[in-house]
DNA sequence: TTCATTTGACCGTG
DNA sequence: CACGGTCAAATGAA
């Protein structure tokens, strides 16, 4: 092994495991924020979760292990209506399918179980040679289309991770997303939408039930040292393009958000205080976050594959 | 009542 | 035939 592919190995464990720490970092964040009954807040916290999750997606999609070859088309697939070896058995169809290949799936390992998206768990199994069962998810909105799957199994050497594999991709993200504010895309305009995380795919005109609650973010007493943390947090992260979407929110007072009434059985715009998102976290527990490794990460910036 | 989770059955794959 | 992925009835929670 030359010294350059060692380097890069070195670089890209020490990458995936700040992104790690970062992801960690972001699930206590939101922990957090649900106790403060913050939503904006908290769909910051989601959106770190998810961006942590595709990189590292990204970043560890090269390991996969390709047990079943490349071709084909991938995942899972229901048997065909006419593969009927057991007549008396035509309408119990547990367990037909098709093994799915690995070739198109992303693994990641984190401390939590959360990534942000919306997983409805299907199935659970003890897996030979492992300590611990393997979960089987699937997306929420598999019904409004999304094949997203993915398998969670704590690693039988450090059971604090989970091992993450994601099968296909979310489709039901534009959906989602078309609720939340796109600060990337343009910055301006996406202040005037309030993302609630919606739970209601795009193709149904109302959600089934209502998601969305509106708190206040506002503390009466802020404590100075927290908000001295949240400083340091905020010059830590100053460059980074995190920073960058959380700034826009904290420079408007309130914004107008639509929200579903299921009375009028319509969409309200309903103004809401964002400017404390951040400056309204007040727990003790924000003590708790590893500045250390925050400023970490931002150093991970800095990493130049070349 | 509705929705999510649990759990054992089922069956394709190797 | 063993293993692993999925289904769906039973059960639990809200």
């Amino acid at each position: 092994m030359s010294i350059l592919s060692e380097t890069l190995i070195t670089k890209r464990k020490r990458l995936i495991g700040e992104l790690v720490k970062g992801k960690k970092i972001g699930a206590q964040l939101q922990t957090l924020l649900k106790n403060n009954g913050s939503v904006s807040a908290e769909d910051l916290a989601v959106k770190i979760l998810r961006s942590f999750t595709e990189t590292l997606s990204v970043l560890s999609s090269n390991e996969t292990s390709q047990i079943y070859g490349d071709g084909g088309d991938t995942g899972a697939s229901a048997c065909s209506e006419e593969s009927e070896k057991k007549p008396a058995r035509v309408k119990d169809r547990r367990g037909c399918y098709k093994r799915r290949r690995t070739s198109d799936s992303r693994k990641t390992v984190s401390p939590t179980k959360e990534d942000g998206y919306a997983w409805r768990k299907y199935g659970q199994k003890n897996i030979l040679n492992t300590e611990y069962p393997r979960c089987y998810y699937r997306c929420t909105y598999k019904y409004e289309g999304c094949k997203a799957t993915k398998q969670v199994q704590r690693i039988k050497e450090d059971p604090i991770l989970y091992q993450t594999t994601y099968f296909d991709h979310h489709t039901c993200t534009d959906a989602m997303r078309a609720s939340q504010i796109y600060v990337d895309s343009d910055p301006v305009e996406s202040l005037n939408l309030l993302s609630f995380e919606s739970k209601f795919p795009s193709n149904q005109d109302h959600p089934s039930r209502s998601m969305i609650k509106i708190s206040s973010s506002a503390k009466e007493e802020p404590k100075q040292d927290t908000q001295s943390d949240m400083s340091d947090i905020k010059s830590s992260l100053e460059d980074s393009s995190l920073w960058q979407e959380i700034v826009p929110m904290e420079q408007k007072s309130s914004v107008s958000a639509l929200v579903w009434d299921p009375k009028t059985r319509s969409y309200d715009h309903h103004d809401q205080e964002v400017v404390s998102s951040l400056n309204s976290c007040t727990s003790n527990s924000m003590h708790e976050l590893d500045m250390e490794g925050i400023n970490q990460w931002c150093d991970v910036e800095n990493i130049h594959f070349d």
